[in-house]
Parts: C-alpha cells; structure tokens; sequence
DNA sequence: GATGAATGAGTCTTCATTCAT
DNA sequence: CATGAATGAAGACTCATTCAT
C-alpha cells in the first residue's frame, strides 16, 4: 500500500506490450505531432514516452537516441507523403529527385501537393518548424532538410523545363509560395483556406507557363 | 573573443563595468545573433553571458528574465527596422499599422523591405526562427508575433486598397512569397541572390495592380 | 578512478543501487531528521541526497518534487505514529478523526501519546517546526497541518464529551500544552523530563474531569 | 526612452530618501512583518528591499547583513513589548531578568501578556516560527531566542515563588499554554478568542495559588 | 521488449554580498 | 545615503542516457 505508488511519474498506467512494429508506428506519428507543436529542439523524450505510454529507456529502446527518432519520423513521413502524391497523380513513381513523366504537369503537381497537405496541418507544421529550426549546420536535421530542399526545387523545376524561360527561378517562387501560405495557415488554421489562397496565387505563378505535352 | 578561456569556467576577475546601455546593447545584438543561429528554445542564457562577457545572474541584472530578453530583442528589433524604412522610404511615420501615406506604393514599399533585408541576414533568421517556434500557443513570443503578422497584413493591404480587386488576398501573397524566399536565401546565402529573386517574383504577382496616387 | 575527485563533489561510482521500497524509506528517515533539524525551507534536495549516498536526480526519481518528498514524510509519519498509537491503547482503529471507543479516557490517551512522543524527539522536532512554518499559507504543508490539528482538536474533544463542560476548551488546552511542553523539551531535552512535566500539568488541566464510562 | 527601463526589478519606484533612523524604524517593522509571514529562512532581502521602496545594497547599508536584520528586529522587538508592558502593570523596571516588585502578581503579569499579544498577532507569529526554527544550534537567532526563553521562565517563576510549592514548572505550564495557545490562534484569528481561551486555562493553571504580597 | 534506478550535465532563477560610483 | 553592476554559490528541477534486471 504506501510502497512506490506515490513516485512522479505514475507508473504502471497501462503498461500494455506492443508488437514492436505497431509501437514503433505509434512513437512515429506522436513523434510527428510532438514535433510539429513544439519543435525538436523543445521536444523531451520524456513528452514522447509519456504519450506513447511507455517509459524513456522503453522508447530508447526503439529509437536508439533523440536524433535517431527524429530521423525515422522524417523518413517515415516523406515515405507516406510520396506514396500518397503518386497514387493521387496516378504516377508510380518512387523517386522524387528523378525527371517526373511528362504527364503530369507542375501545376497540376502543387495544386495536388497542397490539397494534401490542407488535410495534414500537423506534417506540414513538423517540416515548417523544422524548417527553420535546422538552418542551423548543427542541427540534427540539417542536411536532410538541405536535401529535401534541393530535390524538391529540381524536381518542380523538371516539371517546368521548357516551358518557362527559367524553370529554377519558377520553382523557387512556387515553393517559396508554398511555404509562406502554409505557415500562415498554420498560426490561424480556421479563417484561412490554404487551397483556395494557393490556386489565387498560382493563377499568377504561372501565368506565362506554355502547356506542355502532359496537360490536358 | 577576448578572454583566455583556456579552462571551462575561467575565472575572470577583469569585471568589466559597462554602463547600463552599452552593456544592454550588447546583450541585444548578441542574442539576435545567437536566435538567429539556434532558435529560442535552443537558446540558454548561459550562452548569452558567456558571449557577453559575463555570469548569468549578471546577465539577469539586466533583462530579468529569458522571456524578458526575448521581448526586448524582438521590441529594439521592430524599433530599428521601422526607423531604417522610414528613412530610406522617406517617411516619417511611427505607426506600421496606420495607413501609410499615399505617396508610397506597394511595390515600392516591398522592395525596400527586401533590400533592407538582404543586408542583415542574422535579423532575418531570427524572426524566420521565432516565426516557427512561436506557432505554438505557450511560445513567449506568441502573442507578439501574431500581433506583427496581423499589423503587416493590413499594413501590406492597405498599400494596395483601390488598386487590386483583394488588395488582403494580394497582401498574403506578398508576404507569403517574401517569407519563403528569405528562408531559400538563408540556407545558402551564397548562391541565392534574395533581391533579383524577389523582383522576379514581384513582377508576377504586381502584374495587375493599377498605378495609385503616389506611383512615380 | 578517472578524474581527480579532489574536489568537492567526489565522483562516485559506487553506484549502489537499491530496491525502490527501501530507498524510499530511506529517504524518508533521512528527511524526518532533517526536517527535524532545519525546517522545511531550509533544508534542499542537495542535503537530503548527499545523507543517501545518491544524487539529487536520483532523489527526485523517487519523490517527484521537494514539495513531494515532504507530504510522503508526513503521511508515512502519521501512519506510524496510529499504528504505534493504536497498539500501545489496545485498540486497533485506523481512524484518528472517528469517535474513539468507551474504553479509552483521555488522560489515558494524552498519557500514551506524551509516552511516546518523548522518545522520538526528532519527529516531534519535525512537527513543531513544520506547525510554525506552515502558519503560511502558502507553504506546501498548510492544508496538511491545518487538518492534522483540526483531527486532533476534535479527537480530543470526543474523548471528553460528556464529563467535563466544555470539551472543545478542553481539547484545546491539552493540545497547547503539549505542544508547547515540547518545544521546551527540544530546547534542551536533557534538563527536561517531558513526560513528568505532562503529568503535573494534566493534572491540573484534567483536575475537573467526570470519570466516563470506559475509566477503570 | 528605450534605455534600461525594461529591466527585471522596476527601478526609480518612489526613491524617498529618508532619514536613518525613520528608514531604520521602517525596516525593523517590515521585516517583523515578513518573518512573522514566512520565517527567516524563507525570507529574502530582496523581499525587505522591496516592501521598503529601496535596493538590496541600501538595505545592506542600514542592517549590515541578513543576520544582523533578524538580531535587530530582535532587539527592538523585545525593548518595545517591555516599555508596553511595564506601562501596562505601572512598574518603572527595565530589567526582565531581575526580581519583579511583589506588587505584581503572576496571574496579572500573564494577562496583561497575553491581552497586549492578542493586539498583535505579527508580533506572535515573529516569535512563534522564530522559536521553532531557532532550536537549530546554527541559527543565528539560537542563543537568542534560548536566552529569552531562560530569562521568561525564571521570570515566571520568580513571581510565584512562596506561592506554589514549584515555581519553576508552574512557569513552564504557563508559558507553554501561552505558547501553545498562541499557535492555535494565529492559525485561524477569526473563530479563536486568544483572551477567552487564557482566562480558562489560567483559572486551572493558578488553581492552587498561594495570594502574595502584591495581590490586590 | 520493456522496466526502473541512477547519473552527469545543464536548465532558469534566486540569494546575499561586494564594490565602484 | 543610496544606486546599480556584477558575482559566486546554491536553489529546484529537466534532460538524454546507461545499465542491470
């Protein structure tokens, strides 16, 4: 009766032993909402055991270390994101960096990428928080970023080649656009609708795009 | 900098007594450096002091707080950079969020903005930085950044009242763009010019806006 | 073995690791002591954990929080001293507050508890400061003594229902009379004989006193 | 303007500079208030400062250092409840150790005590937390607070004497009650009659009382 | 696969005090 | 007579991590 039971962290709560594939997808996506509220760097272990209803050393288990979990969130979530792009574009492709098919054109890409993202507030302020958070070189975070960066500008740039007199300057405005309505959404989600802001400013974005042999 | 640091905690008997504004000064320009670089929650006061040249409670003495620091960076900040617009778009206003004076126009106004910017890397890091973190509710600089959000909107809007059909919807386009590019220019300032970027991209989204009053 | 340990926080890797039930009860011996000695406000973690051979972290491990360790102090005393209590009186209620049986007086019960409280001086010490600190509301064992002394007052006050005019009064000076016997006693135990001091002052107090139904 | 007002502790308050000993009075009655509310230990000097209108140094520069604040509030504690007192029983001595004149009587002496104390419950709390915290040896008030106690009890007892076959524990019954009684009262003041409650304990307390010489 | 004890480094902040002004 | 800058020490508490179980 008067043994342990009064210790800061309640223990025993629930206790419940997830296969470790399952559990492993739970830390994840808390991970991912963690993130997105407070930033990696304000982030604790103990915040994620504590959601995911385990102990730190449990989680560590997993994840290994706090980069660690901060590197299997970032992977899992591009995984999820690229399956479901492709799927919605009808492409199959799994490589993001490679030239896209002349199907699909880049505005039909963004309007899909932002229609998805306008459904997913939490990712997409995961990747805007980390965004600025690993500007810093030291930053857990910092070359993936730069790389997932880098391979988003050319890939839309891909998509635009030949249609624009300078397909990297066009990319850079679409994903500057982007990122800048996103994080107004984010600070008041409710009187803003991301989609209907974006197709505004793409009317202009592209404006002189030529259509090329994938639009309809 | 200055000082041996050969040991860890060097114990300095120099003190070194500056007046309460100097010293004040420097604290400020040494935390929007090391804001810019780290973000806030990464920050500590004991870095602050440090690069300061003195203790912590010393440093204390002076802003009472890490939220009291934070408030008088992002104050003296807004302070210096309304100064510098004004006096390079030759107005003499004090008040961001009153409508501004017909002479100046949108574009105009922008592009002083991003020239000014374009000079000071480190300031632009820091609001980029606090602009992330602070979209969480219990960030200390919450409240003052939605604040500054919502006064530029309407400043940018007011700029192009009676000029664009939705001068607001224009005015986040505006600051969506500029806000995106700045962080692209902040990865790799090298190679991104921000100005030639930003006056590509403002001749798009300028592309209908009728002359006003003030336009020369 | 690897670094100098000349300095003052030796560095230990002794590491003696203890099973959560007896540390906890080491922990609350050490901080009764303590307590004892210096009062609540003064006393800090850093003590308490240094008396246990572990470190402040470790402390807190176990107790939560300063404020923690102090509640568990005070309830595990409570519950010893009923148990004592109850077991020297030959009953066995676990209820202090609750109407105490016929068979027990109070002069009787008075009498047990002086008994016994004169040979733990350190847990009186605990309560005497801890009843004077905690006159502060604010202080984390207010509620907690302000119900202790209300249970006591009514406690004593049922035990005298019936054969004395005004029990409340009664009760009241019993307990002003023990308490304030034993801070003298603390004050130097050696000239002062606190169970005979009690009974010279009973004396007086009880001398009105109708024997109940329970006196022998 | 810009320049340090910000800072933690909001300097230039009111800045009355008074003169020494008007300060000093303003001190000592402060700081019998604040240890009254919180104890020694958990008092600051920044607490004083404050409540005071001055800087920690100044205050530093009136009292010397935190142990000689409690000594002085001490001192003039004591000076001032003799002057109240010995106005109140027409004696003239300064002395409290020394023989008090047969004309007055114990049971006087007590009430008038416990009369002017009811009229100061500050004054009540100073002393009851300081008489629990002091019975650490290392407290700066021990030897104090020891003498004070000493120098009551033979007090009491001398007034007694020829009148009750033992003096010295008729004095300490009468100053336990006192104390005791004092600590019920201060922990509500509203629904306890400090001077109702004495008169009943002393009835029973000087039950056996021998008349004197003194006795009216 | 997970627990729970324990740690060392580090967090911000408060403290009493010194000293130049 | 008082201020204000600065300090060293200590305060409670948090963190990521290790390790034995």
């Amino acid at each position: 009766m008067e043994i342990s039971e009064s210790s800061a962290r309640v223990h025993r709560r629930e206790r419940t032993r997830l296969p470790a594939a399952q559990r492993r997808r739970q830390i994840l996506d808390v991970t991912t909402r963690l993130i997105g509220e407070r930033g990696f760097w304000a982030l604790s272990m103990q915040d994620v055991a504590d959601a995911c209803g385990l102990t730190v050393p449990g989680l560590l288990h997993h994840v290994g270390s706090k980069d660690g979990l901060l590197l299997a969130v970032l992977d899992h979530r591009d995984e999820e994101d690229f399956k479901s792009l492709a799927r919605e574009l009808g492409v199959d492709l799994d490589d993001w960096k490679g030239p896209w098919p002349g199907r699909v054109s880049l505005p039909e890409a963004c309007d899909a990428l932002v229609r998805r993202n306008a459904t997913q507030p939490e990712i997409v302020r995961l990747f805007s928080v980390l965004q600025a958070e690993s500007l810093a070189p030291d930053h857990p975070a910092y070359a993936y970023l730069a790389d997932r960066q880098r391979g988003a500008l050319t890939g839309f740039a891909a998509l635009a080649r030949g249609r624009t007199p300078d397909p990297l300057s066009l990319a850079r405005q679409v994903m500057a656009m982007m990122d800048g309505l996103q994080i107004q959404w984010l600070r008041d989600p409710e009187t803003t609708d991301l989609v209907a802001e974006w197709r505004a400013a793409a009317r202009k974005l592209f404006a002189g795009l030529r259509p090329g042999a994938g639009d309809s």
